[in-house]
RNA sequence: GCUGGAGUGGCGGAAUUGGUAUACGCGCCAGUCUUAGGAACUGGUACCGCAAGGUUUGGGGGUUCGAGUCCCCCCUCCAGCACCA
């Protein structure tokens, strides 16, 4: 018979199902439906790595065997196509992003359908096109109707790598999230968009969803939430007062000086006051100087300055303390302000034990040698002593209450999102600035604004749009005189906080997509994709979904429901694949050598899917020679007589047991034990005298979601007209499953001696007669007392036994 | 430091509610067929031991008839956050 070719099959078939539009969810279907969906690519220059194959692989089986199993599935595709990476591209070649954008799509798109991937190509969207980003800009209008997009003045991350401000989400460690390079803090106005203001439902609806739990513990890490008080303290011959906010108020009669950010606003208003003038603005300029990461990261030592001259007085002890500043602080956190408590804070004993300051302990346990943090009974604490912690953080902030002086405050780690990026390869913001009127939004009719080509690409600082007289020179649209338009172009990350809303109804030119298709396909059903974007694109896309929810477009209010991340794959040096490292594997080689099917099986037995991997090239040969005997299984297959189908039981049982196994491996996405069952069965069909067209088959539509290909050939090869991938998955048989004879083991005193075929329905005496008559226990058994026999039906008998005294 | 996760053969990795540890694959060893094979097939392969047997799931305790699995302590590794008061 022939031998297994790939090549010709995997084409033959892809071009079949191409022209078949087997793939394509149904609109009109009564099938339930599911909607399994990938976070979608940049199409970058390289092309699909071994990651995507991972990726969509997993997800492709999934959809596959959805599919099968009766279900309507979406399981759409588009583009992440705005970006950096273009742009960079264009500097270096000056290809324009648009023109390299298209020929990397075009290479994504004959890669992904070279594997296999049973995508919906009617979806395809791309982020980059005027029909997607004018929505994008009507999000951003929705935002700001809604006051969840302003414009501030601030001081935001800037990377001078990039020349743009950048989210805090994208700062992370004082680093570019893009590039790297050491982020540093410049003043600049930009555009926000509120995610604050959903904090709480950030954090609470996490319980709702199926997430894996480090993604949720680094969300809720993220968003960081703490429950303390915030009071003010009067500054002592003045009426200014410093407000402080802290999480430990029942250490604040421990509390010996008070510490401000740099950049506290007060800091300009008591200056004045200030006796050492001089020496306090030189710390300010050194600190502003100063990256978030020396700030940060590096700042082991910590520095400041006092305030001469200033004294705040505590609220509860009305005693003064002096005043420092110390960039230990942070500006933007809580008011900017601390109350230091050194005998109960790590930072502040740090300071005090440098600065010489006073420590005095107000919760029992201090020992002097270090910070005593945890909770306890309260000393020196004036009417509060003798109370444990947690009493007096109540008692006192009720207090504060009553003296008008404080209240309890909730914060949060999380900032609001900058989305305004100095780039050019992006979704124009779309607001126009009159000398007249102000900031007005562009109107919703005039969407989108399209994003200018007669531009230089190079980041100078300033967003390359200004270049554009056409883009930038505009009229008001309220009042009609001469204006300008916003020249920033907005993060990428707006981009994909919708889309998985628009594969619902991508086409649409009235809405980002109408109500009824988004009720009839979201929430996301399982989305998969990096665990790098825990706290990016996941959050984000989070906060658009709730803003939907709250403005009532749609009434969820979770947009993905499972969510599961492939782990990395790593070089066979267990180093990062990088070109720079020329250690990149290319799918390109291993489908023209093994074959699509096999990589995708190959990828998926590296180990579980959730797991970091060392790529092994050597190994790939494992799956190649399974798809090789299922090949030649076929020619095994004989008309069967009654009699073989009998001798045939074994394999019933066997097949059956498979089925449920991939079954229930499919479902919990643990696609390594899939294949390893399939691998077992087809040991066994290999070693049967006969192997029937039936049992052949249901082997066919197991392996079939794994590899499309070779089971659809053969599938055909052994006479069905119609495709594999619409046959019915199959259904294992319980009764089938129950064998009539059982091997237990048994245990003398917990060790294993021997093992017997009994009966399944074997009573516990027989099988105790039966395990006592064997040699091999007998002889441990002998001349012992038999003190108990412990038997679990079907699986182990242990016999304990003591020594005789005789 | 905090959060989440993981430590099992030469390697990647399996092990339902605690119930025969090392499935499946790679590699390796032996054999068959071949002019030859880095092809295919058959058998073997946790470790020590000729064997009987003994020992093994990072280390140490514990619970149990029985622990990779449950509890306590410790060590190592990976990922994320990192002065958030």
């Amino acid at each position: 018979m022939d031998s297994y070719d790939h090549k010709s099959i995997e084409k033959k078939w892809q071009d079949k199902w191409e022209s078949d539009g087997m793939y394509c969810a149904d609109e009109n279907s009564t099938k339930p439906k599911k909607y399994v969906l990938d976070m979608f690519p940049y199409p970058s220059g390289e092309g699909l790595h071994l990651g995507h194959v991972e990726n969509y692989t997993a997800t492709c089986i999934y959809s596959r065997y959805l599919r099968m199993k009766g279900f309507n599935v979406m399981h759409p595709i588009g583009w992440d196509a705005f970006g950096l990476p273009a742009e960079n591209y264009a500097i270096k070649t000056g290809i324009h992003p648009d023109q390299s954008t298209h020929q990397n799509i075009k290479n994504f798109i004959a890669q992904m359908k070279g594997l296999g991937f049973s995508s919906d190509w009617t979806r395809e969207i791309d982020t980059s096109s005027p029909e997607y980003y004018r929505w994008t800009q009507w999000f951003f209008l929705l935002l700001y109707k809604n006051g969840l997009a302003y414009k501030k003045k601030a001081k935001v991350n800037w990377c001078e790598s990039c020349k743009t401000g950048l989210a805090n989400e994208q700062a992370q460690g004082g680093l570019c999230e893009r590039c790297k390079n050491t982020v540093i803090q410049k003043d600049l106005e930009q555009w926000f968009f509120k995610i604050t203001d959903y904090a709480d439902d950030l954090i609470n609806d996490l319980d709702k969803v199926d997430w894996p739990s480090s993604t949720v513990a680094q969300q809720r890490n993220w968003i960081g939430r703490s429950e303390g008080v915030e009071f003010s303290m009067s500054i002592d011959g003045t009426d200014t007062s410093i407000a402080v906010y802290t999480t430990r108020i029942d250490t604040v009669f421990g509390m010996t000086y008070v510490v401000l950010a740099p950049e506290h606003p007060l800091v300009e208003t008591l200056l004045s006051a200030v006796k050492n003038k001089s020496e306090v603005e030189g710390y300010i300029q050194a600190s502003t100087k100063k990256t978030e990461l020396e700030r940060t990261e590096l700042a082991k030592e910590k520095t400041g300055v006092v305030l001469e001259g200033i004294l705040a007085i505590n609220p509860f002890t009305k005693k003064p303390v002096p005043v420092f500043l110390g960039d230990y602080v942070l500006g933007n956190y809580g008011t900017g302000a601390v109350m230091a408590v050194p005998a109960h804070d790590e930072r502040d004993f740090e300071f005090a034990k440098k600065y010489n300051l006073s420590i005095v302990p107000v919760i029992d346990g201090f020992d002097g040698s270090e910070a005593y943090i945890k909770d306890g009974t309260l000393i020196n604490s004036g009417e509060f002593s003798g109370m444990l912690s947690e009493e007096a953080r109540e008692k006192m902030a009720s207090w504060l209450l009553s003296e008008e002086s404080g209240f309890k405050k909730v914060n949060y780690r999380l900032r609001d999102w900058l989305i305004s990026r100095q780039r050019y390869w992006g979704a124009p913001i779309p607001v126009i600035y009159c000398t007249m009127c102000g900031e007005v939004p562009v109107p919703e009719k005039d969407l989108p604004v399209l994003l200018p080509k007669d531009v230089d690409f190079h980041p100078t600082g300033e967003s390359p749009l200004r270049q554009s007289k056409s883009f930038h020179e505009v009229l008001c649209p309220k009042c009609g005189m001469k204006a300008t338009r916003e020249s920033d172009t907005m993060d990428t990350f707006v981009c994909s906080s919708w889309y998985y809303f628009r594969f619902a109804d991508p086409k649409n030119d009235k809405e980002f997509a109408s109500r009824e298709k988004i009720e009839k396909w979201l929430p996301v059903d399982m989305y998969m994709g990096g665990a790098e974007h825990a706290v990016l694109h996941l959050m984000y896309a989070r906060f658009f979904t709730k803003v939907l929810k709250k403005l009532d477009y749609i009434d969820f209010d979770e947009p993905f429901l499972k969510v599961c991340h492939q782990g990395m794959i790593l070089a066979s040096d267990g180093r990062k694949m990088s070109k720079s490292l020329g250690n990149v594997i290319n799918p390109n080689e291993l489908v023209e050598k093994f074959g699509a099917d096999t990589l995708r099986l190959h990828e998926m037995f590296l180990g579980p899917l959730e797991d970091m991997k060392a790529w092994n090239s050597d190994t790939i040969i494992g799956p190649r020679r399974f798809l090789e005997r299922a090949w030649k299984l076929k020619n095994k297959l004989q008309q069967t007589t009654d009699n073989e189908q009998q001798e045939n039981q074994k394999l019933d049982t066997i097949l059956h047991k498979t089925i449920k196994k991939v079954t229930d491996d499919i479902e919990s996405f643990s696609f390594n034990t899939a294949i390893s069952a399939m691998m077992m069965l087809i040991n066994e069909m290999e070693k049967a005298p006969v192997v029937s067209s039936e049992h052949y088959e249901i082997f066919l539509k197991l392996l079939a979601p794994f590899a499309p290909h070779i089971s659809e050939e053969l599938w055909s090869a052994v006479g069905n007209t119609e495709s594999i991938h619409l046959s019915p998955w199959p259904v294992f048989d319980g009764t089938k499953i129950v064998e009539s004879e059982v091997t237990i083991a048994i245990q003398v005193n917990g060790k294993m001696r021997d093992t017997i075929v009994v009966p399944a329905d074997a009573e516990e005496d027989v099988i105790k007669g039966m395990a006592l008559a064997r040699p091999a226990v007998a002889k441990w058994v002998d001349g012992k007392d038999i003190k108990k026999v412990i038997v679990v039906k079907g699986k182990i008998i242990n016999i304990v036994v003591g020594e005789t005294p005789l």
